[in-house]
DNA sequence: CATAATATGAAATACGTGTTCCATTTCAAG
DNA sequence: CTTGAAATGGAACACGTATTTCATATTATG
């Protein structure tokens, strides 16, 4: 009964195409049906059941198990995998970008941390574009490009994003002050901020206590403060002018910065771009 | 029993989202716990079954049902349709949006810089997973693993890189040194190194002549060291024991250290791990 | 501190799912 | 036309699912 025809059957949706192509004329009349209706709508098999695509088709469920069975599956819900997972790899278009490139991971523990790191990274950086509001990006650099000064607050986990901004902003002359740079006088050195200037607060689960203080402590002051943090629920987000939201993938257990290290950077030097237009068309006038 | 707050529950993602943060503050822990999972893995919920989701969280199933009641939809299966549905859309909206920002360049100069960077990372990622030698990079770790004491060197725009090794090598309990802490010393603080340690040197271009005189120095008393760099000519490449080189993809002039960072904590997670293995098998004498 | 109201966990339940089985039909070969 | 093999439809099955129930723990309230 088992048609096991040969080999193990396609896991991705293109190679499956192709041997549907193929079998097409050798297959009987109900399953060729079948297998011409899962090329054309790919997503109803992803999202649908066995009862609601039999239905869409016009076939009993039956026919669709003896469909994956005939082509070597192990049954239907097996199928079903394949256009699933042809649904998530569309969706991490710089995932397999980066995968296609790998060429072979060598089996030792290590290599293998470091491939899930550049993974984890990659797949960071796919959610990020594609969850990023551009609107809020603009708005976010009209708003520090305003700024008198930039006031940068970061501690733990989230400094060395804080100490790359500021070391870029400072290299193109723009006015930062690193809070964390001398310990213990933050708030006095934060208490000048006025609403001329602007603020960048960065926390990161768990939230570090000094900086939703010191946040919280700018906003109170009528500050423009620009958040960027891991979640909705973040305690800087909520008394931000703006914040943006960058979840990093984790690699068992550990995140990167990889993403939010590519989204500061280009904050960073979009902020001086507009600068650049700001003191351009203030030198006509 | 049936909590029907007002209304019907949102058929979108991004209300849904929007309604958990409004209301997340007044939702019992539990149920806050699971709205904060879903927001934050959306993919998860989509594909996973209820019990699979309920394990990740570490709720009960019931939890989930009780969830989506609470919020007004009819159950957990009635909930899951907001998670395929921004599944479904995405996958279209994410194609047009590419095309997008291909055709109208104009589309305000901000979202190309981001966009910029953005790619401008997933190449570095891709090239940095072609060409690095996972053989060297094992022998770093290994290196790094059996070190006493692991001294970090980096300035200026490496420095972020420091800082952020730093923090996870002391969060897992391994001793490190940090180089420009304490401005002016540091010297005197690597003078104490000896070879039963080990030295990280970061420096990109244009090499900062700090860093290359502290790597000489430690190198040259004997400390193993590795060094991460952008090119084979580094001055602090040919005194090290291993280099690595990472080539971060430049947008316009400027380059983040996304690559690195994704390289970085890997390396550091690695050490952390083969640690662990050795302190096991120490163990056991 | 006592008491009620609510929230939670764990097992029992009802339901829908994919799957299998078998009777029936279709088709081809003798 | 007969006979056999393959294909199909439809119902029965077993399994995993979401859901409900209820006892227990937790939190709020007087």
């Amino acid at each position: 009964m088992t048609d096991q025809n040969f080999d193990t059957p396609p896991t991705d949706f293109e190679h499956f195409r192709d041997m549907i192509v193929a079998r097409k004329d050798s297959l009987p009349k109900r399953l060729a049906q079948v297998g011409e209706y899962a090329i054309r709508n790919p997503d109803e098999f992803a999202f649908g059941t066995a009862a609601s695509v039999s239905e869409a088709i016009g076939v009993q469920p039956s026919t669709l198990v003896r469909f994956a069975k005939q082509l070597g599956y192990a049954g239907f819900s097996d199928l079903k995998d394949v256009f699933r997972s042809r649904i998530k790899e569309q969706r991490t278009s710089y995932q397999d970008r980066i995968r296609a490139l790998q060429v072979d991971t060598a089996g030792s523990a290590e290599s293998e941390i470091l491939q899930g790191f550049l993974d984890a990274a990659a797949g960071s950086l796919g959610a990020l574009s594609r969850t990023v509001d551009v609107t809020r990006f603009a708005e976010g650099v009209a708003i520090l490009a305003k700024a008198d000064c930039i006031y940068l607050i970061a501690r733990r986990r989230a400094y060395p994003l804080a100490s790359s901004m500021a070391y870029t902003f400072a290299k193109m002359g723009i006015r930062i002050v690193l809070a964390g740079s001398a310990p213990g006088i933050d708030p006095e050195i934060l208490g000048g901020a006025t609403d001329r200037d602007a603020a960048i607060a960065m926390s990161f689960t768990p939230y570090s206590s000094e900086t939703v203080h010191l946040a919280r402590m700018v906003a109170r002051a009528g500050v423009p403060l620009i958040s960027i943090t891991d979640s909705p629920f973040s305690p800087i987000a909520e008394c931000s002018r703006i914040w943006f939201e960058i979840a990093e993938q984790d690699f068992s257990g550990f995140r990167s910065l990889s993403a939010s290290m590519a989204f500061c950077m280009a904050l960073t030097v979009a902020v001086a771009e507009a600068r650049k237009r700001q003191s351009a068309s203030n030198d006509l006038e």
